[in-house]
DNA sequence: AGAACACTGTGTACGGTAGAGACAGTTCTG
DNA sequence: CAGAACTGTCTCTACCGTACACAGTGTTCT
């Protein structure tokens, strides 16, 4: 990666702010042509097959020219994302915030699991697309009735999101290490081998698992939020009259 | 990298089953002194600045000599990681699964704060460390009291790491773009551009967030937990009463 | 003691990555 | 029609991880 790592110039391209230039011969190619190429081939060949050279090549393009299109690899990358993520779900046939919570976390789930990539890389301090930034909002707009504070709704929502991404099946990223994966049985091995220094983890990875961590971790975390939301609409109008101070 | 990833010989590296060797001329360094000279670099200047050139240099050699002590970049990664984990925090102070857990998650950030590389490491399909491994035993030993099953207990620690990692500030993991990081001030631009299109985002960020997302998150997680905790241990002895079918 | 052997560290080379910069050709604008 | 602006190509650099042959060094066996 280089120098060119400027956001607002990536911002520009993403939000569509990029002057369109006139002079000069046409290009042959258009940023959604670039990105879907590069998305079907992170699809179907992994994110690690996408370089300059190899999305070039598919294009019948020298890697140098992509260059004329991105300002660089991050700049491709954003654009993937953008073709990739898709429209984000409808929540309003759910009724209630838990429900639509729990819509919008399947329409998360079954987004990735489209583009196995993508979880992996719509992480960290960056620059978001329109599209992108579309599922955040739908997002909100679950708990938009809830006495929650915006920031609370916005904890929440990533709570949601982190929870499936750590979850997702095909993910590098928070898979279970000791029960899935191709790590997992020797980890096995090597637990009940040294049973003795891990009991519990050993025992654990004895025992066949009978539910989803997904389904499990989804169902505590929104108890949770459930708890905070209740206990602050119950506690709504007695709140002022209990902190009222008596009259001297 | 290379045909060299066969976790088989990483466990026994990590685990301390290689054979030692005899003959031939003794080695100028050992295991633990790459890995701390490698978890050095990774804290000063970052983990990209950890390159196999980097590395042997450091310590006067060549690049290849390394591949002497590792059998690739990926096993040099392990080892960090086993070195720089140190040791799980002593949960025996605190009392009730519920302070356990709060007091592992404090373990947890302050060793990725001192090694903010790690958290965006120690994730997805791989072979572990017994020193790692002891975190993990340590984390399941806050929930043995309670009426969880070992599966779920597991899971509800690899749910309190998560949100820890993804909520650590300096991790390329899930930061929040909204609020914080480089990124926050052109999205916070672009937000209130486009209000129309985004008006819950574009009031959240308008607003100075006053709770911290960590805090927010762990509680509402905890809160969820000690749901199912709390209604199983009431639950205990009636449902097999209740679920005891009438004598005809 | 001497030979055989095993191991360490070095040098060179290879294929891969992202990217810079000069250049020729094409197309629009004045 | 001329000049300006743009596209795509070519060559080059600087990294990265890693394979392999080789020289030197120390241990072990005879």
């Amino acid at each position: 990666m280089a120098v060119n790592e400027d956001p607002r110039t990536l911002a520009e391209l993403l939000w569509g702010l990029r002057k369109p230039r006139i002079r000069g011969p046409r290009p042959a190619y258009d940023l959604a042509r670039l990105a879907d190429t590069a998305v079907k081939v992170a699809d179907t060949e992994g994110l690690e097959a996408v370089s300059m050279h190899r999305i070039a090549a598919e294009l019948g393009l020298t890697k140098m020219a992509l260059y004329r299109y991105v300002n660089g690899k991050t700049e491709l990358m954003a654009i993937m994302i953008e073709a990739a993520v898709g429209t984000p779900p409808d929540l309003s046939g759910a009724a209630g915030w838990r429900a639509k919570l729990e819509e919008y976390a399947r329409g998360l789930s079954t987004a990735w699991r489209r583009h196995p990539w993508l979880p992996s890389v719509t992480v960290g301090d960056r620059v978001m697309g329109p599209r992108e930034t579309a599922w955040a909002e739908t997002a909100l707009s679950a708990l938009t009735d809830t006495p929650l504070t915006e920031h609370e709704r916005l904890d929440a929502v990533m709570m949601v999101s982190h929870h499936i991404r750590a979850t997702h099946p095909a993910a590098t990223q928070g898979t279970q290490t000791w029960t899935d994966g191709s790590a997992a049985p020797i980890m096995r091995e090597l637990l009940l081998l040294n049973a003795s220094r891990f009991p519990l983890l050993a025992t654990t990875v004895a025992i066949p698992s009978t539910t989803t961590t997904r389904e499990f971790g989804l169902l505590a975390l929104l108890d949770g939020l459930d708890r905070t939301i209740t206990q602050r609409t119950h506690n709504n109008g007695d709140e002022q009259t209990a902190s009222r101070p008596d009259p001297p």
